[in-house]
DNA sequence: TTGTGGGCCCATGGCCGACAA
DNA sequence: TTGTCGGCCATGGGCCCACAA
């Protein structure tokens, strides 16, 4: 099985009339399925990628990796050099595969000094496919129901949907019935047997149809796309429920570090102006990290200010096109130590309707509308006519003298006082120690614990030291579990200890397992440590120790590397991980950390 | 589910005395599993180190990495710092951690003084699992019929295991069952109904016995151990047959390469005489390179001549130890351009019963025992009598000047003589130019094409150089097919041209790709040449073109890694490779080269 | 003594219309 | 118009003994 190729609307490289066809079907295709929100730079256009964005969405071990030495600046223009669609073997996810190319700073320099209409072309994305999907209107989209993903029965289709994508049926027979014969994103076949039965009648898809949903996994509340394409070759192509898409492996961040340029090598074409490559998955986040150069530009000098309305839009669960409204309540970089002067989700907003709790309270301003003036610049009389809530402005550029201070972000930015003061402090150390050597090595160990912390505090406080004298009690770390988020305690003393602890707000989590095959993954791990919230617990006997912890700054997501030591016999650890065979285990994991209240 | 320490049989270190025995019987559970033959060196004992049989038994990028850089003597002198017992989460299948520190120089000395009797003690490997296994017969291994791993049925236990290890059943009753919980090497409980029934009455296990099949993949075949500890726990391992055991993702190297030092870190460790470890799976290759000192001193010096008859203790299929016989054809190092001096298969031996084809014919010489006088040191005059086949000694130890000459081996190592001729002159060119850059690059492939070769030869001749202006066409490479081994042309001149050629011995070879999930995994591709034996072929359009390719010497392997330049998108190419489709694509594959003849 | 196969029961998959939202 | 349910049948898993090697 090879990965078709679903760019061949070039044209040139490909040689059959028929491949070329199914090419400009594919794509189609894969922008059905990258739903109604998604569109891609053309080639040969200019884009902003913002490396800050990039590793956000990058987890694990690469992540980690690249958080500590990616020094780009916060945005980057590019030019496009070539756009790949792709499709995930695995899960079918949609992605691209976007090769780069840095421009010259002059670039930049024209943005900075207000040139923001130079080279701004809004037609520049890639609208080919959405027109194009326009032009064939024989797709339809059905979310899936309880009874579409049983064993008991087959898949039911919309009329409307029947009689505009399959071949048309004998209606005058008993049952009429047909096989349909479809391939997906990857050319894979699939056949359906399509039957129009039942009182009332109905088309319903009966043999073959379980199979499909078997081996793609489907469950309720996926959506299935059909299409017809104009010489009546049906196409199929699956959009699943926002879930967990965090397997490490099934995503494209796999190829990303194996067999591409890693988020080491982007640094690195970079600083040299080469080329590079990403894999660009539009539906994993709702922000994107690369930005049509006169979407960014257009935003970039925009006096945004605290108390400002927009309007935003979203893809609801069942793929369509959702508009929100809210206010914009502070505007600051996420990270002013790594990223200063970034716009990456620099404004911090309150939304009108709080249905829907889980929603990001951070965009970048290239994401939204202003309500009531969308294009012009400077007419936000109105908009402050409706503030409701007066919060004081934050400045955006936020100087970071020495590259360690910070300043303070005023009250609007409470929220992430505690954590985003957050630095290492030359915490990295990773104890290979064994059976042999372990007892000469404990003192390193302990030396670490004594000497070297987590520096952390806010501006309030001078920093505050803290010893990894104390060890965290763990719990059952087990396959399949989840790993929680680390939270600040809730008195907001800054001298409080950070702690693990059981919350409500858990983020499923995968465990990078460098290069482990399915079988053997971790699936995520869990633990918790002292539910008291003033003071982490001294383990007792037996328990695996914390002897070390470690905290980035990355926006919107921490990471905390664990250093555990203990008997994997104990009843107090038991872990999937082959290396918890030795007498230390290191545990990485990757959070969100956006939802903590404080 | 959590790796349960083997090794609790040094106690202190685990503080219940449950678990202890526990840990006891898993090690005995260990050596059933491992098989008569297997025996591990003892903590603090001395054990020669054979980095030769580690690289050929390790697969894929590490080996290949690690054959050009592993700068370390063929004999290394190591003390056992520590034996940890594992066995694989995937398979099931055991292996051990060795952990190693090499040994100063003066012991090599010693030995090579023939002071072979110096700390030399026979009793060194550890016999405890052997001898613990013996004080507890209550254990028994049944080699799986197609009724044991059918759907149909259950489990036939033989009737004396069953009284021996299972609790006695109260055989008044009707039909009398009990439920039987066991636990295998990594603690996983498994349940099975036990029941005493049928006509005549015989014990089957029931209930949780497709479970266990279907979980572990069992089929007829494989062998399952029930083994019942003094305390009347029930512990159960599997031992597989001889089969695939070449996925490379559910073998130990993965943590070899992974989580534990790597062969390169390895390497390392040997210079600056630090602790490294090795996973050691004994199962996995009929020799090993992990040799008790006494076995190999004894051994070293000893005078091997051609003709001499032997035995040698082999696995046979229902794990019973076969004696087998045979008689020494040749003596000469593997591979004397890396390797010089080294004992690692360096006997060539002829087999009195060929019904086994595919058995090895080099070993080394602590594998063998000579026939008639075993321990004794000069006594081979009786040996002399035997002899039938008189071919030319060759002398062990060839000097090699320069570290770039070789002498001739003689007629009786003529089937490697073009091979082993082959050395590198610096060709791992890699070349990864991009869309961007691509044209510009090319020139740098010229020159490597012009410039730089592959050098080959043999002691007849002075050394040829072969350009890289020659192309090869590629036809299909596709996923499934088999990589054939690299033939030396039909025709014996040294100025031939090594070629590529669809061969009848074809080596099934995975290719390592670093890292990819199963789903993506190549597992295997194919390519040939042209058919005419004389000359390589020139490419016409469209095709691959081979840019270059590298030969290493490493022992009964050889390795090719081309580079390869060519549209994906020509029907000449398809590969499951997403690195294909940028211009270039890279392959690296092993194989095995010791079954062509010449 | 034990490997294989047929008999039998039952859980599940899967196709159907009924019914109602 | 279409989601869910009960009816119904086919398939296969799994427990039983018969028979024979």
């Amino acid at each position: 099985m090879g990965i078709i190729d679903l760019n061949a609307i070039d044209g040139g490289e490909c040689a059959a009339a028929a491949e070329e066809k199914a090419g400009v079907l594919c794509l189609e295709l894969w922008h059905a399925c990258a739903g109604p929100l998604v569109s891609l730079p053309r080639k040969g256009s200019v884009v902003v990628y913002l490396p800050q964005g990039h590793i956000e969405q990058t987890v694990g071990e690469e992540s980690r990796r690249a958080r500590t030495v990616f020094d780009a600046p916060p945005h980057v223009f590019c030019r496009v050099i070539d756009v790949q669609l792709r499709a995930e073997v695995a899960t079918d996810e949609v992605y691209a595969q976007l090769s780069l190319v840095a421009e010259g700073e002059d670039l930049e320099q024209r943005l900075r000094e207000g040139m923001t209409n130079a080279d701004a072309d809004e037609d520049e994305t890639d609208d080919i496919g959405k027109s194009a999907s326009l032009g064939t209107p024989h797709m339809f989209c059905k979310t899936l129901t309880a009874s579409d993903t049983s064993t008991h029965g087959g898949f039911s289709v919309p009329r409307r949907a029947a009689e505009d994508c399959f071949p048309p049926l004998d209606y005058k027979q008993q049952r009429p019935s047909q096989e349909l014969v479809t391939k997906d994103l990857h050319g894979t076949e699939w056949r359906f047997r399509h039957i129009y039965r039942g009182q009332p009648r109905r088309h319903l898809l009966t043999t073959g149809w379980s199979a499909f949903v078997n081996k793609k996994k489907l469950v309720s509340g996926d959506a299935v796309l059909f299409m017809r394409g104009d010489n009546g070759e049906l196409r199929l192509g699956i959009r699943r429920a926002a879930q967990l898409k965090n397997t490490v492996h099934s995503s494209p961040l796999y190829d990303q570090t194996m067999n591409l340029n890693s988020l080491s090598t982007v640094a690195g074409a970079l600083s040299t102006k080469s080329m590079f490559h990403i894999l660009y998955n539009p539906r994993a986040s709702p922000s994107d990290y690369i930005i049509p150069y006169w979407k960014f530009s257009k935003r970039f000098n925009y006096p945004f200010s605290v108390g400002m309305r927009f309007k935003m839009c979203f893809e609801t669960e069942d793929a369509a096109e959702r508009r929100c409204t809210g206010v914009i309540t502070g505007i600051g970089d996420i990270d002013p130590i790594r990223w200063p002067g970034s716009k990456w989700r620099c404004l911090m907003v309150r939304w009108d309707d709080d249905m829907d709790r889980s929603r990001t309270n951070r965009v970048s301003p290239w994401e939204i509308e202003l309500s009531g003036s969308v294009s012009s610049s400077n007419s936000f009389a109105s908009i402050s006519k409706r503030t409701k809530i007066s919060l004081p402005s934050v400045k955006a550029d936020i100087p970071v003298p020495g590259g360690r201070d910070f300043s303070d972000f005023g009250e609007s930015l409470r929220f992430q006082k505690v954590l985003q003061g957050q630095e290492i402090i030359g915490l990295r150390t990773s104890y290979d120690g064994n059976y042999a050597s372990s007892h000469q090595s404990s003192s390193d160990v302990n030396n670490l614990g004594n000497g070297v912390g987590v520096m952390f505090g806010n501006s309030d406080t001078s920093y505050k030291s803290m010893g990894f004298g104390e060890s965290l009690q763990f719990h059952k770390v087990l396959q399949g579990q989840e790993i929680f988020p680390l939270e600040a305690p809730h008195n907001s003393s800054p001298s409080s200890v950070l702690m693990f602890q059981q919350g409500s707000t858990h983020v499923p989590c995968n465990q990078s397992m460098h290069g482990v095959n399915d079988r053997d993954r971790v699936d995520g791990i869990s633990y918790c440590g002292s539910r008291e919230p003033s003071r982490v617990a001294r383990t007792g006997r037996g328990g695996c120790k914390l002897f070390g912890f470690h905290l980035t700054n990355a926006p919107a997501t921490s990471e905390v590397e664990l250093t555990l030591s203990g008997s994997p016999l104990s009843n107090e650890m038991n872990m999937e991980d082959r290396s918890v065979g030795h007498s230390e285990a290191k545990v990485s994991a990757v959070y969100a950390l956006c939802s903590i209240p404080i």
